[in-house]
Formats: structure tokens, sequence, C-alpha cells
RNA sequence: UGUCUCAUGGUGUAAUGGUAGCACUACAGUUUUUGGUACUGUCUGUCUAGGUUCGAAUCCUGGUGAGACAACCA
């Protein structure tokens, strides 16, 4: 490419190492130069913000090299698995904007599964074992220490077999025995010390399956060959399993009777700073009643963060220039909130909120008169429009935007200052009124009727603005101000204290004393707004016309806040 | 005293033997009817010691540090 006809704005941007793979192996005509891959969610919680990096990866590569992904729920378990986690996975996927080309189950797979089972055993290459859990993980040894040899290794193909079927007849007990391959109990790698294949389940039904089936496959039986039945070609998953790779490997070579081969390859898992990333860990929160629930907005599940305002356009900004990697790292809580604010302020609807009103009156403005005035939807969008909102003698500001005495930085209300009524008129401050204690309860001004937004007069240059709401206009809502779950930026790394300890008492402060425009009342669930001069915020899934409820999203950024701070 | 993997500003990520760049963060400034946005600038980096090479973040060797693996979980 020459230098004249490049993309002016920007260069291609340079590949990630799964990418770079990838065209590898089509230049090379690996797997025919086919691309598949899956996504293999366990049906055993919600999604969250991790598995959306891996389902814009698995989605992603298919779509950049014309393949197909297909959605595949890894269900071997049953006693971990529902089916209001495979509803909701399938909802969150959709709402990232992705479309699977099949939905499979492993637990379609069980009789092909077993078959492949029945055909090891019959190479003398698995065996049942009747130890206890503790024996054989006794037996396993040590990641430096080799393992020992069970005793029922070496029994006879027959009885394997006729125990095998006994694993999955009604005589199955739990805890009575497993199938192990048998391979080589003092590999350095201990995912080859005589693997378990099977385990009995008979206290649950399954999800799917009910009571057809006792014996159940473990997830390294069951997801190389789940790819390699589907025909995936690039089996993508997190650094973790890395270690799995070479028993990936080893079962699909026993029974693969062509070239045709998937590969594993292994990325880093996303972590996030002030959250946590550990399903594990969400139910924990979700069982204790330490969050409402898996979608409560400071939950970092895909659910959470819709119920937050989080859009999906954001949540692919921040994917995308988060990257793939084998590093281990730690991404900072700033960049998630840096996409959303980018992504919010090229959308959302510009309103008027005050969180923690206090009285301003209009001494020379006229009773009993109503302005309707225009406000821009949106100054980042000339078509989003504008609204009316309407504008009287008495209405309420922000406590914050009003000091008597205030330091020579501050441009916003003071006793003989100037400052401007956002899209209405400019005011000067006549004085305010105390209580007993001290504390302000109404602030005078004079409104300059010259002034009035598009009026010429407005142009004159005032410092500062404000923004506030006719008190008779006023609807009253509960606001509900989220920030970080957690104090700690990795909770993984205090060791010495549990991951509840670190929860912030400050990440949820409800606030009933708020109000908002009238325009704002058949405001739709889930719409993204900006409160003027306050942050993004969305209608929470509960709001009604008669409770009105908000839910912030992020904050504004805020320089002045920033620079009170010492 | 095992196997595997990783190491670039505070954070994340490029540069694939040839000028260490980008984003976020922080800080300063310009613009502004949001102390927002936009724009401009500043600070800060190749873990370490050798080697190969005209030339090394990149290749080789040895250190150091970090992570994963010992569930009848996935």
């Amino acid at each position: 490419m020459t230098d004249t006809n490049k993309p002016s704005e920007n260069t291609t941007r340079s590949l990630n190492f799964i990418e770079q793979l990838v065209e590898k192996d089509i230049n090379n005509g690996r797997n025919n130069g086919r691309i598949q891959t899956r996504f293999p969610p366990e049906p055993n919680g919600y999604l969250h913000i991790g598995h959306a990096k891996a389902i814009c990866l698995d989605f992603g590569i298919a779509k950049k090299y014309k393949g197909i992904c297909n959605l595949r729920f890894d269900d071997t378990n049953p006693t971990k698995e529902d089916v209001e986690y495979v509803d909701s996975i399938q909802e969150d996927i959709k709402w990232l904007g992705y479309k699977w080309e099949n939905i499979y189950y492993a637990s379609d797979y069980f009789q092909q599964l077993w078959d492949l089972a029945l055909n090891l055993i019959k190479d003398g290459k698995a065996y049942i074992d009747e130890q206890s859990a503790e024996e054989i993980a006794k037996q396993k040894g040590s990641p430096t220490t080799a393992g020992i040899e069970s005793p029922y290794r070496n029994r006879p193909i027959e009885e394997n077999i006729r125990l095998f079927e006994k694993m999955n007849s009604e005589e199955a007990t739990e805890g009575s025995m497993v199938l192990r391959a048998k391979i080589d109990m003092s590999s350095p790698n201990m995912h080859f010390r005589d693997p378990i294949m099977y385990r009995i389940v008979t206290a649950v039904a399954h999800h799917r399956t009910g009571n057809t089936w006792k014996a159940y496959p473990m997830y390294d039986f069951a997801h190389g060959q789940s790819d390699y039945f589907e025909g995936v070609t690039h089996s993508l998953c997190t650094l973790e399993f890395e270690v799995h790779r070479p028993l990936y490997d080893w079962y699909i070579n026993q029974f693969a009777n062509s070239d045709y081969r998937p590969y594993q390859t292994e990325f880093n898992r996303l972590n996030i700073t002030y959250t946590v990333m550990s399903k594990r860990k969400m139910l924990q929160l979700v069982e204790e009643g330490l969050v409402s629930g898996w979608d409560d907005p400071r939950m970092p599940t895909i659910c959470g963060l819709r119920r937050r305002g989080y859009t999906p356009t954001a949540i692919h900004n921040f994917i995308d220039k988060i990257g793939y990697t084998k590093y281990d790292g730690i991404i900072d809580m700033s960049l998630l909130e840096h996409t959303i604010r980018e992504d919010l302020n090229a959308k959302a609807t510009r309103v008027s909120a005050v969180l923690n009103p206090i009285k301003l009156i209009l001494t020379n403005y006229p009773e009993d008169t109503v302005e309707m005035l225009e406000a821009i939807n949106n100054p980042e969008d000339e078509t989003a429009g504008n609204h009316e909102i309407p504008f009287t003698k008495e209405l309420y500001i922000e406590r914050d935007d009003f000091m008597e005495e205030a330091p020579k930085k501050y441009f916003r209300l003071t006793v003989g200052g100037e400052v401007r009524l956002k899209n209405a008129y400019i005011i000067k401050c006549t004085g305010c009124k105390k209580d007993a204690a001290g504390i302000v309860t109404e602030v005078y001004a004079e409104y300059d009727a010259q002034t009035k937004s598009g009026m010429p007069e407005s142009a004159r240059k005032v410092k500062g603005t404000i923004h506030w709401l006719s008190v008779e206009h006023a609807l009253p809502a509960e606001v509900r101000l989220y920030d970080r779950l957690f104090t700690a930026e990795n909770t993984n790394e205090e060791k010495n204290l549990d991951f509840r300890e670190m929860l912030n008492p400050n990440s949820l402060i409800v606030n009933t004393n708020a109000f908002v425009e009238p325009w704002l009342r058949e405001a739709k669930a889930l719409s993204n707004l900006q409160f003027q001069r306050i942050g993004y915020f969305t209608v929470d899934l509960d709001s009604s016309p008669d409770k009105l409820i908000f839910n912030r999203t992020v904050t504004l950024k805020d320089s002045w806040a920033k620079q009170q701070q010492p």
C-alpha cells in the first residue's frame, strides 16, 4: 500500500495474536481454511463482562474470517446447572448484538461420548476405579511428586465394561465408582495422571435429559470431543485451560479418523479494578443478599450493566480497547467508565434534575406566570431535537450551586453575583434566608428579562451556568447513586481479607428527595439520560410514572469536585 | 524444588531485526449557555546480566519476578 491510498484517519489496526494465528492457519490451508468457533458457557450463572470479552472474540473471529460461531452449553454437571441460566445467557448474547449459527448442548452428545468411552475401555485405555474421592486424590501426588497407580488400574476389560454399564444403571450409587483414562500417574502434567472421565450423579435431574443418565462425563472428556463433533477449528478459551490442552489433544487423537483437528488457543481473562470477576463470588453476593440480584446495577454481569445504563456499543468499544494477549493483568475501571461516557455523550438526552434541592425565588418575576422554554436534547447531535421545560418564579436549584461567601474560583451563585440559568435567564443573587441553625433555606435573585436564551442580550459573558426546576412542575423521584462495588483495587491481592470485607459501604446511596423535570414522567425503562451537570442516568426497570426511579450509570467528569479535594 | 505460561510509562496495548507509538489515568492550558464535550500540551516505559548483529523491546543463554495446574467443577 502506498501512502496515497492509505485511509486518512487511521492506518490498519494491528492484529491480535489470535487473529494472526487464524490468518496463518488460513494461509496454510489448515482444516481446508475453514473457520469455526463456539462460545461454550456452562449454564450455572449469569454472563459477566469477562464473558463478553470471550463472546466478542468467538463471534468476532467467525464474522471477520467468514466462518461460523455456535453457542454450546457445556452442561455436563447437573448439580449446578439450570434453565434459568440457559435463558439469561441467550438473552445477554443477543443484547450484545450477536447471533449464533446453531445452538448446541454438550448433553446432545452424551450417547456419542458414552460410545467413545466404551471404545477406550475396550482398547484397554480406561478403567473403573472404585476407590473414594479422597483415596484417588491422595494417590494423585503433587505437582512436584509423582502419583501412584490405583489398585483397580489393571482389572480385566470385561469387568470394566460391566461396571461402566452399572455406573449408568438403577444400581448406580454416587461416589461408588468413576471411569478413569489410563495414561501416566507420573506425568509432570497433573491432568495426565489417569484423569476421571465419568462420575455418577443421581441426586438431581439434568435440566435437559432428566433422569436418563446416571453417569456424566467430565469437562475434559466432553469439551474437546464436542468441538470435534461440531467441526470447531479454533477452540478459544482462557489461560487457565493451558495445562488442559495436551489432554484435550490426547482424547481427540484417540478416536479422530481424519486430518481435521480443532485447536485450542488460550488468551488472558478479563480483570477489572474494584470489582470481582468470578461466578462463584457473584453467586455468593446474590445468595447472601449483599446485592439485590444478578442484575443489581453494581454487578459486572451483562444484565447488571444493562440495568446500570451501559450500552452494547460501550461494551464493544471497551473490549476493543483492552485487546487479547497472554498477559494476565488488571484493567482500570476508569477505562470502562470512559467508554460508557463516550457513548452516552453522543446518545443521551439532556434533562434537568435537582438531587439536593434548595429554593430559589426570583423576586422580580411575575406570579402565576409559566413560560415554556426550549431545551436542546443533545448538543452533540443536531438531529436529536428539543423539548420544553416550564419556568416560573419559584425554582429549585442544587444546594451546592449556592454559597453565601465563596472562594474566588467558585463560578456559581453567590450573593451579589450573576449566573446563567440554563436555557433561561441571567440572574443576580440579592440574598438568602437562613434558619435558626444557620442553614440556608431560600435564595433570592432578580432576573434580567432581556437575557432570555436566544435574545441578543443573552450573549453576555457570565462565568457560570446552573440548572434549575420549576417548583410547581417538578416531579419527585428516587435516584439511586451507584458507585464501585469494592473499596480495594484488586480484591484478589488482599490475601488476608475475605472479598466481602472489602465491599464499598457507599456503593449504593438511595436519594428519595430528588426532583426531575415533568418531561420525564413517561420516560421508558433503560433509556439513557444525562442529568445535566451531574451524570448519566437510566430509568430503572421498576420505575413507573407514579414512582420514578433513576439509576446513575456514571458521573460526569467533574474537575471542580476534583479541585476541591485536598 | 515439577510442567506450562507471561514480563514495554500508574493501567492496558502496539512496534514481528531498523525513529518505542496509541488509549485510559494524572497534570496544565484553549473553547464552551453542562466546571461536561472538543482541542492542545506535559510527566512517565522496553525486569536484569551476558551473547549474536552494522543495528535488539524483538533472536539466544543465564538470572529475577508473576500467574496457572494436585475438584467425582467448568
